[in-house]
DNA sequence: CGCTTTTAGTTGTAGCGTCAAGTAACCCGC
DNA sequence: GCGGGTTACTTGACGCTACAACTAAAAGCG
């Protein structure tokens, strides 16, 4: 228990309620969606992303950055969209590897159908409880953590959700 | 954009940081610990949680409460920590719709070969990025969002990690 | 130009988690 | 003391993700 680097009592008691939320913070999006709008919370994440890019389209590379996802998973999730008519895939004219992904009006609808709920959701669970020096604490820690997880930082250039 | 409720530009921000941190954590603690001692986060939790109580055994139930996970979840992933050896499950004698789950000898060989690594793991992406007055405002802001995600907060009962 | 390397994406498989259903034991009232 | 309800857990099936292998096209490079 005396490591050279273990943790203080302090960092040990946030770590773990942090781990907390990580853990059961999914769970929570993921459930309110799936009830309400039968998405995931990744899939709605897509279909949020998609919709605030220029002409609702995106290369599935861009797609899976704005996502922070593996190209693989985002292929999957993209294949399923596109079963239920919310997306529809064309190969892309100027670099035939390269694959376009983009909202159909059904795919559109259903965003629109869906936000309200789930940033109500989102109040819920996080925003609502949390002043505002507390979002800006958020903003600031999130922003150090981030720096760590992915050091590249070619995260989510997008902005809204 | 303007629903009664929309989210301001810091919340949003702010929210956006908080889902990239929630959904690329969970990838790099289980990473290090496949690489290193072929453990999901929760095997490794599990495992910890454990190690730590008295005798080194615990309800099923309890132990669920322990990690934030269903009883179904845990029964799946005891059922495999105890096909290699790291757990072992005995009906409990009190209760006898209960069983209890205690770490052979191998399981704690195998907390304390990993809780170092798995240390190094949390400070290099977590905690040594923040300061003393991260840490306070991290656990404050995680104390108010868990007020949420689980308002019975019958969580983590338990300490470390 | 040809040849290798890199980039873009898809697909199959295996593993983990969730959900629904099932079993067994305890508990409470009458 | 026995029937209904609850608690404690297990099991099986299905869905999603990661990983690895694959195809195809573009980019270097000599």
């Amino acid at each position: 228990m005396d490591d050279p680097r273990w943790l203080t009592p302090e960092q040990l008691h946030a770590w773990i309620r942090l781990v907390s939320v990580v853990e059961l913070l999914p769970g929570t999006l993921d459930s309110q969606l799936q009830r309400d709008a039968e998405l995931t919370h990744f899939e709605y994440f897509t279909l949020a992303m998609l919709s605030e890019a220029p002409d609702r389209t995106l290369r599935m590379t861009a797609l899976s950055t704005a996502t922070n996802s593996s190209l693989a998973r985002l292929s999957h999730v993209i294949a399923r969209l596109e079963k239920r008519g919310f997306v529809g895939r064309a190969p892309c004219p100027e670099d035939r590897r390269a694959t376009n992904a983009s909202l159909t009006a059904l795919g559109w609808q259903k965003v629109v159908a869906t936000a309200p709920g789930h940033v109500q959701a989102v109040r819920d669970s996080v925003i609502d409880v949390l002043d505002v020096a507390d979002v800006a604490d958020l903003d600031r820690i999130m922003g150090r953590i981030l720096s760590r997880l992915d050091p590249t930082n070619r995260l989510r250039g997008g902005v809204s959700e």
